[in-house]
DNA sequence: GGGCGCATGTAATGAGTTACATGATTGA
DNA sequence: TCAATCATGTAACTCATTACATGCGCCC
């Protein structure tokens, strides 16, 4: 129900249709989420069937028709209820990236070094990424609350990583 | 990948049949990854097929048979080329919990205060569970490394939750 | 005698992805 | 004129899950 609470959430804000929520999503939210064209093409379809959304087909000139959803009163109380239910849940992060680091000792140290090395170049360009300028979507406060919770967790990420990497440089695993 | 890089991984220490993969990947692995039944036999019964392990069909007594599977050469041979793509590897980690703080000025700060505190209270628990004193299985050197990045996980979530209800409570969002 | 643990599996379902299909407008 | 952007959708497929089915041994 995730992926419902993030498309009411943002119709609540403004009427949009699925490629511009798509796009937006895509584009505004990449660092914390996305969802492909289909996926969000299909869930509105359905939130438009079960009364959530209202869904009105628009037509400007001769360009492809567009169908504008809009929350209706009853996805009003569907938001209501599922942010209050993501907010005082937590689930347990799974990285499967950590599956290797249990047989790591399966390989040279040396190796193993130089594969961590690559993982951890990946991880800091993604840091850099984030900590670039950001489009004006981010100014909102939630928004820039996600993009803190990225940065905190990725620093995270790379100060482990350095660790291990450390602690293998020294044959200390 | 990621799935038979484990299996393998652990039939590469030791012959096991099923029930007893699914069983150790589930108690021992937990904080980290787990695997259902259906999928542990299915993932088993594909990698037989395409020659990465034998399966020997054991009888005790009159209990029901059991299928050891026994890592090949050519698992081996798999498995290496796994363990490097995993360890060269990151993906992006994207926390669904997330979503709900891009509109958490939708609802009373107070409110959202009490709720983040709920989500903050599972989280401490998870952390006090890893802490606990573990199985012998973790003290293996790659296990260790894995129960040392959720420990840090976990405090950076810890610690930016706070952050985030010092923020709310002083209306700084 | 009833329930749990051991041991394996099948079938249905589901969420989401990829690949494909269509067709107009806009800009190089 | 060719590619990219706008705009929507269907169909097939993958991966993994849940629910179901079976049957012995063991302990209370």
């Amino acid at each position: 129900m995730n992926r419902e609470l993030l498309l009411l959430g943002l119709l609540r804000h403004k009427d949009m249709h699925g490629y511009e929520l798509h796009e937006f999503i895509n584009r505004d939210m990449a660092f914390c989420t996305d969802i492909k064209k289909p996926t969000a093409y299909n869930i509105l379809q359905k939130m438009a069937e079960s009364g959530w959304v209202t869904e009105i087909e628009e037509q400007d000139g001769n360009r492809p028709p567009r169908k504008v959803y809009q929350i209706t009163s009853e996805g009003e109380q569907v938001f209501q209820k599922l942010l209050r239910e993501n907010l005082q849940q937590h689930h347990q992060a799974r990285f499967t990236d950590d599956i290797g680091l249990a047989f790591i000792d399966a390989i040279p140290s040396e190796e193993a070094i130089l594969l961590l090395k690559k993982r951890r170049a990946i991880l800091q360009h993604e840091f850099d990424v984030l900590n670039r300028p950001h489009s004006k979507a981010h100014s909102r406060g939630g928004m820039k609350l996600i993009l803190e919770h990225q940065r905190r967790h990725l620093q995270a990420e790379i100060d482990w990583l350095d660790d291990v990497i450390t602690r293998l440089t020294k044959e200390d695993i």
